[in-house]
DNA sequence: ATGCCTCAGCTCCTGAGA
C-alpha cells in the first residue's frame, strides 16, 4: 500500500500537478492513498469531478484562502472524520478515513507563525488534542497512518540551519515535545526507518533560491503506528514536484506499506 | 532589515505562510 502527504499550497493553482503527480506514479506502483493539504477551497469548489474523472475516490473538508484537508484514494473510504472530535475549531485541518482497513489520518498542523504569539498558543491546544485523538484511534485501529504538514522539525537534520534557526518556529522544544509524544504512542517516523541523504527537505522557502540551495525544512511527516512499522517498505521524499513551473513550496512525502491482506 | 516569493481576496494592497 502507497501513500504520500502533499501540501499542495491551493489546490485550484496546483490539480493538475496532482492529477500529473498520481499518473506518474502508475510506473512504481500507483499510489494508494494522497492526503492534501492548503486546499484552500470550499467544499462547493472542491475539483471532485477531475479527481474522480482520474479513477479516485475523495473525501475533503475545506473553507475559503486558508487550510482544507483532502483524500484521495484508488479504494473506498470509510468512516470518515472532519477535524478532532470533541475540539472545537473553525479551520478545516484533519481528514480521517479508513482505507483496506488502515486508518489514515491527513493532517495540516498550525503554523504557529512565533513562540510568543497567539497561534503558537493554539498550536499547542490543537498538537494536545491531536495526541488524544490519535491515542484514542489506535485503540480501534492498531493499523494507522498519521501524515501530513506537521510544521515541526524532529531534529537538527531536518533544518537547513539548526544553530541559526534554533528555538525559532517549527524548530522549538515546546513542538518536539509534542512530536516526541506521538512517538510515545508507538507511532515511528517512517523516514528515518531508512538510510536517507543528508540535508533531506520537504519544504523550501519561495524566496532567496532557498530550492536550489537547499535550504529547507522537513516538516512534513509520515508515522506509522507499531503494528505497520515492521511493514514498511520504504519512505521517500519525491523533491519532482518541485521543479514544476508554479510548484508548490513543499513536496510530496511517500511510504509503501506491505500489509499481508492488499 | 520583517523583505526577499506566492496565493487568495471585499485584488493594484494586505495578511499569511514557514
Amino acid at each position: 500500500m502507497k501513500l504520500a502527504t502533499w501540501n499542495v499550497n491551493s489546490l485550484n493553482v496546483r490539480l493538475p500537478q496532482v492529477l500529473d503527480w498520481l499518473q506518474a506514479q502508475a510506473d512504481s506502483g500507483p499510489m494508494d492513498v494522497l492526503a492534501l493539504q492548503e486546499t484552500k477551497l470550499t467544499d462547493d469548489k472542491f475539483p471532485r469531478p477531475e479527481i474522480e474523472g482520474s479513477g479516485h475516490q475523495v473525501a475533503y473538508f475545506g473553507q475559503k484562502t486558508y487550510n482544507g484537508v483532502a483524500l484521495i484514494s484508488r479504494h473506498p473510504l470509510h468512516d470518515v472524520v472532519h477535524n478532532i472530535p470533541g475540539f472545537d475549531d473553525d479551520m478545516a485541518r484533519v481528514i480521517s478515513a479508513t482505507v483496506q482497513g488502515v486508518r489514515v489520518i491527513g493532517a495540516y498542523f498550525p503554523n504557529g507563525q512565533a513562540p510568543d504569539s497567539d497561534k503558537f498558543v493554539y498550536k499547542m491546544r490543537w498538537l494536545e488534542a491531536l495526541h488524544s485523538y490519535v491515542q484514542h484511534s489506535l485503540q480501534s485501529h492498531p493499523q494507522l497512518v498519521l501524515m501530513g504538514d506537521y510544521n515541526i522539525t524532529w531534529d537538527d537534520r531536518d533544518v537547513w540551519d539548526p544553530v541559526a534557526l534554533a528555538g525559532t518556529i517549527h524548530c522549538t522544544d515546546a513542538e518536539r515535545a509534542h512530536f516526541k509524544a506521538l512517538l510515545d504512542l508507538g507511532l515511528v517516523d517512517a523516514f528515518r526507518l531508512f538510510d536517507q541523504a543528508e540535508k533531506s527537505y520537504s519544504w523550501w522557502d519561495y524566496r532567496e533560491f532557498a530550492f536550489r540551495r537547499n535550504r529547507g525544512l522537513r516538516i512534513d511527516h509520515i508515522l506509522v503506528s507499531q503494528a505497520l512499522s515492521g511493514l514498511v517498505q520504504s519512505c521517500t521524499i519525491d523533491k519532482a514536484p518541485r521543479k514544476n513551473e508554479r510548484p508548490s513550496d513543499h513536496t510530496p512525502v511517500v511510504v509503501d506499506i506491505e500489509l499481508p491482506h492488499a
